[in-house]
DNA sequence: AATCCGGGGCT
DNA sequence: AGCCCAGGATT
């Protein structure tokens, strides 16, 4: 493991021959530090750059910045998304204003209780305009030292919030602290990025954990909850007058892509087909004789990485459906299901139907 | 601890 | 279509 003093040192000679133009880089004007940092929450550099210095020109200090109306203030921030950080960008000049009597707060935790100032942006304030040994903890932050250092932990949990501001700050130069930050920060924008990290030109290679361990892609964890669609799939098993069975193959760009089905409706909500004429509402893809009948076969449940597919299956009893069914179906003998390819959810349906023959 | 806030860039 | 971004406030 790369000891902290050797991270520093690297990091910050990285950093000397990979200058970033932006306008608030070498920025000692706490004020402009701040407008700076709260623009660039979530919002990428080249992004912000314009409003940074729009915003600058028309309110050049915090007295100018609490004395404007806050529709002007919207105004320049229009377009730029989270609203809510222009509003507080007001009421944090008014309270500097009132509070701290004009000049700017100084400390982490002074810092803190202005609106719209988290730990990330005290920390970063303070280290830029200030040199106080504070360790920034952003995406990049988390990016590089969960891959440099292989944590497993989550950033989004309040634990691993606390463990990743722990091993930031045990790696901090707090004799650098500001240069120190802003270089892991554009490492991890420049070097070490979200996808595709710069791997093979990086100075890190050699002590980077998920490098060495081919895990760079699975680093930082991130347990989000992925959204998890469900899908209900109703599966027809149809038998013509010759007992050959009708499949379909899936061509569309999903799941099971060139596998092959049963004749199939699709539904965004939990429902059952009980009539021909229900089915004949949902589709157009087969038509059927009126004396024909619908019998439930059973459903079940798979589960995919985001989705969860709910299959039903009905069997139909028919006499006449040669001619009513779209030509991209075709008609097989059982015995001659086992040469198709099904998926999972449909070849154990279709060999306990067999089967039971 | 989960949810919301927003627009843009990327695969 | 999802994921991510120099996050923070609210519930």
């Amino acid at each position: 493991m790369i000891t902290p003093k050797t991270f520093s040192k690297k990091l910050l000679q990285w950093s000397k021959s990979n200058p970033r133009d932006y306008p608030w880089i070498g920025e000692k004007d706490p004020y402009k530090i701040w407008i700076s940092e709260v623009i660039l929450q979530q919002t990428r550099s080249e992004q912000g750059k314009n409003y940074y210095e729009n915003f600058i020109k028309k309110f050049p200090t915090v007295r100018a910045l609490a004395d404007a109306t806050e529709d002007s203030i919207l105004h320049c921030w229009k377009g730029l998304g989270y609203y809510s950080r222009a509003r507080n960008l007001h009421h944090a000049a008014k309270t500097i204003l009132v509070k701290f009597q004009g000049k700017f707060p100084k400390s982490y935790e002074e810092l803190l209780t202005l609106k719209g100032i988290g730990e990330y942006s005290a920390a970063a304030i303070s280290s830029f305009a200030y040199n106080s040994p504070k360790a920034v903890v952003d995406g990049n932050v988390v990016r590089v030292l969960s891959r440099m250092l292989g944590m497993e932990i989550d950033f989004h949990t309040s634990a691993g919030k606390l463990k990743f501001i722990e091993i930031a700050n045990s790696y901090l130069d707090k004799e650098n602290a500001g240069a120190y930050n802003q270089a892991i920060m554009n490492f991890g924008a420049v070097q070490c990025m979200p996808r595709q990290p710069d791997c093979l030109n990086c100075i890190f290679s050699q002590n980077c954990f998920a490098y060495q361990n081919n895990c760079i892609d699975k680093l930082p964890v991130r347990n989000k909850k992925i959204t998890l669609k469900r899908r209900y799939i109703h599966y027809f098993y149809l038998v013509n007058s010759k007992g050959e069975i009708a499949i379909h193959q899936r061509v569309k760009k999903d799941i099971w892509q060139k596998l092959y089905e049963l004749p199939a409706i699709e539904t965004s909500k939990k429902m059952e087909f009980k009539s021909i004429s229900s089915i004949e509402k949902a589709t157009d893809l087969f038509r059927f004789s009126r004396n024909s009948r619908v019998e439930n076969y059973g459903k079940t449940v798979q589960k995919l990485s985001h989705q969860e597919i709910h299959a039903s299956y009905y069997c139909l009893k028919t006499t006449h459906i040669d001619s009513k069914i779209k030509p991209e179906f075709c008609f097989v003998k059982p015995e001659n299901l086992v040469n198709f390819a099904f998926p999972k959810i449909l070849s154990t349906f279709l060999e306990n139907i067999i089967n039971k023959k």
